[in-house]
DNA sequence: TTCGTTGTAACCTGGATTGTTACAACGAAA
DNA sequence: TTTCGTTGTAACAATCCAGGTTACAACGAA
């Protein structure tokens, strides 16, 4: 029985897009009532304060949040209805482009070759759009009043 | 203005299942007329031949296809029409399990960090199932069809 | 026996992710 | 003005994995 090398271990999307979408409902259900620094999201977490802050950095230029420096404490600048999870997933470069990578210089000499990419590239995208248009379905409002029956 | 620290590089699905999608259809085009070895199907990529080697081995794990070691040429089993492309994802271990990476042991004291995970795989699975649904609807056949009118 | 090919081990390289410590800049409050 | 907590950010280290390479034993047919 031929086996392969793999060790069982393979690729997945960054946590970073799990790690914002958890620290925007942080944000979100506490900003009311404390200063949400990233010290306090990294214990919700379970992750490194300056994780944290990275990903607020990113946040912010994404124009989802604020962050006052010096001072502390994150808040939400855009209503929740207004941020979807693709929102999340490309503020924090999920993806750059194409979720799949394709082989590079496939030899022009062979008529597989040098259709292979036209070919394949269609079903690809198409594969890639249909993940992404789930992620634009759902927005931060949908999962805080998800979250409410289980509070 | 605030900027990450992404080099611009970012996480793809490993180009296995390209090769492996190219690697079939070189065998389906040329098996009839040639011994396709390691070597030739490594030429129309461009790639190693023990690259290849690694991917024939999966795929014939899969059972899609007979390699004579020794003698060498690689041969298909079945039936193209019933080849998917998620077959084939499948095959070369592109994802185990999940798509998306969870980050783990979210402080179960905070009410975000207790349900977080409950709420959010719903739709993580939902975006997975979608882009996989499309991969299952495309055959080898599909792109044989498809690239017949290129050459 | 010879010869081309496969199966497979062993190794290297580069890149990305995640985590860490450290510290200057900042803003508010004492 | 000084103090203090916090942010922004640099600089690393530790893994981990993909991709590539060389090397060689096993194989099967001629």
């Amino acid at each position: 029985m031929p086996h392969t090398r793999s060790t069982g271990r393979t690729m997945k999307i960054t946590s970073r897009f799990t790690i914002a979408v958890h620290t925007l409902l942080v944000i979100h259900s506490f900003q009311d009532s404390m200063k949400v620094t990233s010290a306090f999201i990294a214990s919700s977490v379970n992750a490194n304060p300056v994780i944290i802050r990275r990903i607020l950095l990113q946040l912010k230029a994404a124009g989802f949040i604020s962050v006052a420096s010096g001072t502390g404490g994150a808040r939400l600048t855009r209503d929740p209805k207004d941020i979807t999870l693709f929102d999340v997933y490309q503020a924090v470069d999920c993806v750059e482009g194409d979720l799949f990578h394709f082989h590079e210089n496939p030899n022009p000499q062979c008529p597989v070759g040098r259709n292979i990419h036209t070919v394949l590239d269609q079903h690809l995208q198409e594969a890639q759009n249909a993940m992404e248009g789930v992620l634009k379905k759902a927005t931060l409002a949908d999962l805080t009043a998800e979250m409410q029956p289980l509070l």
